[in-house]
DNA sequence: CTCTCCCT
């Protein structure tokens, strides 16, 4: 041990070793450059309780894995694959000797199922846990399951480089330890943008800022390609107006901000024409070709400065020499799961403060540096990456969790960090069950064992067990290339046909063609061939596949793994497809797949109403016919017709949501009564033949309900009416197969229904519709909601009568509309005796010249009530 | 008409 260099965490380590001989759990916090990663697995060699177990190490990159491996390996003077060794999928240097495995955190799952007492294994340590992949999640939860079940005397330590510790810490039950880092202090500057300017016209105005008080080169942090792009032709245009001048604007500010342990270069001045010219901007993102990335890599020439724009590759992946200045967009995409769509889709977010320091501290790895962060100083970020395991598509998980043993009814718990959503577990085991990997009883099938040792995707393992033999060559060219970026460049990059691939991949393999001339990129081929030999191996295939597939090959292998995205093509609209899942898809305008009428979406674009297709393969919807049976299905379906406001009844043949053919049919009265109260329901009572007298009946139901509560009567509000349509409305629209056939009269009497022969007696008792007045006429009452009811009478029909005349037992003195005998309105009032005796003698001295052949007399009380004029002559 | 990064 006193061989070793010393790192900035080389004190630490008797501490480590103090607790880890103490506790078997451990948080280490140690920022990039401490030297967590090479010293600590080898620190705990010699470990007593260690014996002669070996140590695991997970790393979260396959480049780091071997990367930590090589570095511990040579610090120890030995070749990779003696006492430290590396893991990967499809790739493994460890030897009888080695005690240091350094694994990627899809492997470490894999052994834990394989073996959960871990056999052999001393102690676990999770590097670059802050990353918190789902995997490395998963890896964590179950290793402490195992610990504290089977093997209490296994080692976890949780190495971590953020401010989470506190929390991760509590998690474990577990001590923490903190290290310093190794590199130099980063000033930090706010400059805000303008009003109204673009992200990228700040992002670009600001780079020029860093390479004016910097030396060195410029990384610029921002969240995908088309904003890269953006930014790129941003500064590569000519400027046209001269760089900033002195001491305004940013370059103040900048000094200004913070205490600095270093200020930046102070006099900084224009670029001239000639230092401009030798600034080269240069691109870093996933979907480059290796050769495009080793340019961004690799130093610049000498005199040359570089401005790298770069995606989240530059966070952790690659290591970029020369940097003094970061300029941070402050965005970042991240793929969130949304299990209602069943869909995945990529947000813009704002990134956590973890990954600011991350990206701030990429200017410090070689001398002090400035980091610009193009968010308000004000604003609070979320303190570390939110964990994938919160929003991502969860079938891989809910496969692990079912072999474990944990089902959706199990009530088994693993200890979780961040415990996975319950919605998305469901979807995700939903469509376990759909690839067969699920029992109904949600315990995992044999076939759902072979996907897991297989090690694919569950969609893709599914696909790949399910081929036929002679297939599987084939498969193996799939699932490599599914897995991996499009290695097709220019023209060809853009199509939307998936086959184009396989046939770029078949034509690479076979040699006919030089890479350059099938628009493919080589290097990325050539890693996609390392991918399909691995998987040749697990599948039991000798020979690669060659030439070119049958035009359906390929879509009728991977339908398997994408049932639910079988899409079939509308009649409507050709470019317009209806997924198996129900929802809608497009192809875009140029697509390659023009005219398919059957294809399986590999990739989509969500969106609201129609997601994209951005790559799909034409299947034969005849292997549907053979391998999903199940969802065709022939159904009698009945719609709701809005125009004739009736039910149709078709009969439809379908495969899952797809309709493949649909006929009409006679409706059976059976069918047409739930369609039609369904109808009723969906759009409310007004859509009913309501009468007049229905109305009016309906008015004084209510009335007497509302006057006589003692009576107990049922509510015939609209609400109420709605939530009874079962009872009151079924009988009368029994055998009717639309909403016209049903009469007024019926729907009043189907109102009456809702009272029992005594309720109707009072109904008529209590409330009339109508009241025979002193004259002998019979005046209708009419019915508000709330309001006594109206008599609207004339005048001379009351005489003799000398009161206000009451309904419900007395209780309600109706509203009398007194009217002259042309029914003009004269009075209104509840206070008939008090109309007689004050206001009718001035009614009368008013009317008496306009109506003379009406009687007016003095004494209304004694007069003979009339609705007649007096006859002429008398 | 345009999608971040990674892994069994």
């Amino acid at each position: 041990m006193s061989a070793l260099p010393s790192f900035p965490i080389t004190p630490l380590l008797p501490e480590i070793r103090a607790s880890l001989a103490a506790h078997p759990r451990l948080v280490l916090e140690a920022p990039p450059g401490a030297g967590k990663t090479t010293q600590v697995p080898l620190a705990l060699l010699d470990q007593p309780w260690l014996g002669d177990g070996k140590i695991l190490m997970l790393e979260p990159r396959r480049i780091a894995a071997r990367a930590a491996a090589q570095f511990m390996a040579q610090q120890r003077g030995e070749e990779v694959g003696h006492t430290v060794g590396y893991r990967i999928r499809f790739e493994a240097r460890v030897g009888k000797a080695t005690r240091v495995e350094v694994v990627t955190e899809g492997i470490l799952t894999r052994l834990i199922q394989d073996d959960p007492e871990l056999t052999g294994i001393g102690a676990i340590l999770f590097d670059e846990f802050h990353e918190r992949h789902l995997a490395g999640d998963l890896g964590a939860a179950l290793a402490l399951d195992v610990q504290g079940t089977l093997r209490p005397d296994l080692r976890i330590v949780v190495m971590s480089a953020t401010l989470d510790g506190e929390r991760i810490a509590q998690w474990l039950d577990a001590p923490r330890i903190s290290s310093p880092g190794r590199s130099f202090p980063v000033k930090v500057a706010y400059p805000p943008a303008r009003v109204q300017e673009s992200t990228e016209h700040h992002l670009a105005r600001v780079v020029r800022v860093a390479l004016q008080e910097n030396d060195g080169d410029v990384l610029a942090f921002l969240p995908g390609r088309r904003e890269i792009a953006r930014t790129q032709s941003i500064l590569e245009a000519p400027l046209d107006h001269p760089p900033l001048p002195l001491g305004e604007g940013l370059g103040e500010r900048v000094r200004s901000e913070r205490s600095a342990s270093v200020s930046p270069n102070p006099h900084p001045r224009p670029l001239s024409q000639r230092e401009r010219g030798e600034i080269e901007v240069v691109a870093l993102h996933g979907e480059l070709s290796l050769a495009e990335q080793q340019t961004a890599l690799s130093p610049a020439e000498p005199g040359t400065r570089r401005v790298v724009l770069a995606t989240n590759v530059a966070e952790s992946s690659v290591t970029l020499p020369g940097i003094r200045s970061v300029v941070d967009s402050g965005l970042a995409r991240e793929p969130r799961f949304d299990p209602h769509s069943g869909f995945t889709r990529l947000e813009t977010v704002n990134i956590s403060q973890a990954s600011a320091d991350q990206r701030a501290g990429r200017a410090g790895r070689v001398a002090e540096g400035t980091a610009y962060r193009l968010w308000p100083q004000s604003r609070r970020l979320d303190p570390s990456r939110t964990a994938e395991i919160v929003q991502a598509e969860l079938s891989g998980l809910a496969l692990e969790l079912a072999a474990w043993g944990i089902t959706a009814g199990s009530g088994v718990e693993l200890p979780w960090l961040d415990a996975p959503p319950a919605g998305a577990l469901a979807q995700g085991r939903d469509l376990l069950t759909q690839l067969g990997a699920l029992a109904t009883d949600g315990r995992i099938t044999a076939l759902g064992r072979e996907m897991l040792e297989l090690g694919a995707t569950p969609r893709l393992g599914a696909a790949a067990l399910r081929a036929a033999t002679e297939l599987r060559a084939l498969v193996a060219d799939l699932l490599a290339l599914m897995e991996a970026r499009s290695p097709l460049r220019g023209e060809q990059a853009r199509t939307d046909d998936f086959r184009a691939r396989v046939n770029a991949l078949h034509a690479w393999r076979d040699r006919h063609t030089a890479g350059a001339r099938t628009g493919a990129d080589a290097g990325a081929l050539a890693a996609i061939e390392q991918a399909s030999k691995g998987w040749r191996r697990r599948l039991d295939v000798r020979s690669a596949a060659s030439g070119v597939p049958d035009s359906h090959a390929v879509g009728d292998l991977l339908l398997h793994a994408f049932p639910d995205r079988v899409a079939r093509r509308d009649d409507g609209n050709p470019l317009r497809y209806t997924l198996a899942n129900g929802r809608g898809a497009r192809l875009h305008e140029s697509t390659a797949l023009h005219g398919e009428p059957w294809l399986v979406a590999l990739d989509l674009r969500f969106e609201a109403r129609d997601s994209l297709i951005l790559a799909a393969a034409p299947i034969d919807p005849r292997v549907l016919e053979r391998d999903y049976p199940a969802q065709f299905r022939r159904e009698r379906v009945l719609r709701w017709n809005e125009e004739r406001q009736a039910v149709e009844a078709f009969e439809e043949q379908r495969y899952a949501a797809i309709v493949l053919d649909r006929r009409s049919v006679p409706v059976k009265p059976e069918d047409a009564l739930p369609a039609l109260l369904a109808a009723v329901r969906a759009k409310g009572i007004d859509v009913l033949p309501w009468s007049e007298h229905a109305h009016r009946l309906r008015a004084r139901m209510q009335a007497l309900r509302a006057w006589m509560p003692e009576l107990g009567l049922p509510d015939v509000s609209d609400a109420a009416l709605l939530d009874t349509l079962d009872d009151w409305l079924a009988p009368y629209l029994n055998g009717k197969r639309s909403l016209g056939a049903l009469g007024a009269d019926e729907l009043s009497q189907a109102l009456g229904s809702l009272f029992d022969y005594e309720q109707r007696r009072q109904l008529d008792a209590q409330v009339p519709e109508s009241l025979t007045v002193p004259s002998g006429m019979n005046r209708r009452l009419d019915y508000a909601e709330g309001e006594p009811p109206v008599l609207a009478v004339k005048l001379q029909e009351l005489f003799g009568l000398a009161d206000t005349p009451r309904i419900a037992n007395g209780r309600i003195p109706v509203t009398l509309h007194l009217l002259s005998p042309a029914g003009r309105p004269i009075q209104v009032t509840q206070d008939l005796k008090g109309f007689w005796e004050r206001t009718y003698p001035e009614v009368k001295k008013e009317l008496k010249g306009r109506y003379p052949r009406h009687p007016w007399p003095d004494d209304p009380w004694t007069a003979a009530p009339t609705h007649r004029a007096k006859p002429r002559g008398t």
